[in-house]
DNA sequence: GCACAATCTGCTCATCTGAGCAAGCACCCC
DNA sequence: GGGGTGCTTGCTCAGATGAGCAGATTGTGC
């Protein structure tokens, strides 16, 4: 588009958008056909000399959630904007969550959750009332050797209680010493229930964390800074349902998974809704790593995170 | 507009605008009539969620223009947005100053015009050919004293060579020493008749400085810092064509107006174009005067200072 | 509980707008 | 100069849209 042209388009913009004209009027103002007028509009808006945006906090990125969906065959994908501030995106995140939650139909009668910081401010930010009478069920034993004890249990039941339905937790620990220990547990009647009841269940949502230092594994106790260490050395990226996985969304340490206590990741490949909820860059290769191994069939992410996982040169 | 209905427009934003849906595919998506979708654009855009902007160096606040016109009685008014960088203010407005001038109907025939760095970025930014034949004619006393002699002219003769036309100087000192020189040169042949060219100018197109140590009038030795201390002491907000005025427009130093060569203020209100430039957040004040004592029949600005000129509570 | 006002809803109709098309035009290569 | 080739222009026509209206709904004060 040349100089002249430009300017044009800009005068038409002008007169089209600020003065509430019609093309027609535009185009008796500057002497120029109204269809021309509706061209130089429409290359105006293409350009970008007129930029349309939506400014609100639960505003989504609808063009991006199509590739994410057409690129890695995912059932649904939800892409907030980035906000201005960085503090803001896991609440965005969390929230679009929630929505997403309380809208998905068939409305999902059993629900089952892995547990974390993400997962915890996505119950918070549910609506009350945004279903009734759902069965919400741990799918992954939960932080139980230190201070923030509970905070698992909170996020599920927190998830019930606004959804006026109950909560079943698996409260054992995350990641057992022994396997026998583990095989034992399993073997539990109380426990098979619940381990059942989380297979069987309509739908899962839940998050990833990464593998480092400030893992909640790390935090919790389950693991030294080291076996992370030794993780990352492995390839892993990050856990899913508390099972480590490298890039290609594979089991890193078999023998650690043996004695994690949870739903498996065929499990979770197989399961209609799974509902996968990842804010912040330093996320981004987990994300990857589960949204092309198939772990999910439903993304909530940021625009960040969205931009990171199509800018793959695959 | 309560919550729910926001996130509807939201969601109805989102899928008109950037998903290029009609708003009859829009409401059936969403289970709602088309006409509602509509009134929710609507609202939208009010309420801002949606924002329109466009997005141009030559851009302008038309909507502003035109309370600058109805407040003020204006014929016209040239309003840019603010750009993101302070020092891009001026040359936008001068940018904007040369593009109205090239616009006027009908073309000016004379103009006389003023000097000042304003002025000659205007100068500098004015297209080439921008008029055919017009005649240039000096109306204030150009700087002489000191390094910079010569701005005065060069802006008045690079106006007319771009409209391929001529220009008339005024080679003689803005401000005389003693009222009896003033009238002695004013009587010479030669001034006068530049004088009476300048008099009968088609248009005008002039600046305005501030009253303060940073005057051209200081820079150039016309005045001691003393000198404008003592004008701004009697209420002196900036000059206009070398004349100081108050916030009423008012000549300040009426003995000092009497050395003062060049055009009146009366003759610029008795004019029919008027076009005065201001740019940039010291000159406020002097904008204001300017604007309220009907010193000039259009201005070019920028946002800020058509908001301060706005804001007034008068 | 009732009447009234204010708002909201779905509609008709006139107007506005974009897709698609054929003619017009500039440019380019021979 | 001739004959493409690709872009621009003005047009038709169908579909999209907003103004205005009457009935429905909600809220409010008595």
């Amino acid at each position: 588009m040349d100089e002249s042209t430009e300017l044009l388009a800009v005068r038409v913009a002008e007169l089209y958008y600020e003065e509430n004209k019609t093309q027609d009027e535009v185009g008796a103002l500057l002497g120029i056909t109204r269809w021309k007028v509706g061209r130089l509009l429409t290359r105006a808006r293409e350009v970008g000399i007129v930029r349309i945006e939506i400014i609100h906090p639960r505003a989504r990125r609808l063009d991006v959630e199509r590739q994410l969906r057409e690129r890695f065959g995912l059932k649904d994908a939800v892409v907030v904007p980035l906000p201005a501030d960085d503090e803001e995106v896991s609440p965005r995140v969390a929230q679009a969550a929630a929505d997403y939650l309380a809208a998905v139909r068939p409305v999902p009668r059993s629900l089952g959750v892995s547990w974390g910081r993400t997962l915890d401010e996505v119950a918070r930010l549910l609506a009350p009332g945004w279903t009734v009478g759902v069965q919400v069920v741990q799918i992954n034993g939960g932080v139980s050797l230190n201070s923030k004890q509970g905070t698992a249990a909170q996020t599920a039941v927190t998830i019930a209680q606004k959804g006026h339905g109950q909560a079943t937790l698996l409260p054992i620990p995350a990641i057992l010493e022994q396997v026998e220990t583990k095989r034992a547990i399993e073997r539990d009647r109380a426990v098979a229930s619940v381990r059942a009841l989380g297979a069987s269940a309509s739908a899962y949502l839940y998050s990833a964390g990464v593998a480092g230092a400030s893992s909640v594994h790390v935090d919790s106790g389950y693991l030294t800074e080291a076996d992370v260490d030794e993780l990352v050395a492995k390839g892993a990226v990050g856990d899913v349902v508390g099972r480590y996985i490298d890039s290609a969304g594979e089991i890193v340490d078999t023998a650690l998974d043996e004695r994690t206590v949870g739903i498996g990741l065929d499990e979770l490949r197989a399961a209609e809704h799974a509902i996968f909820v990842v804010a912040g860059d330093a996320k981004h290769d987990v994300a990857r790593a589960v949204v092309t191994s198939g772990l999910c069939s439903v993304i909530v992410t940021d625009e960040a995170t969205a931009h990171a996982l199509l800018e793959e040169t695959t």
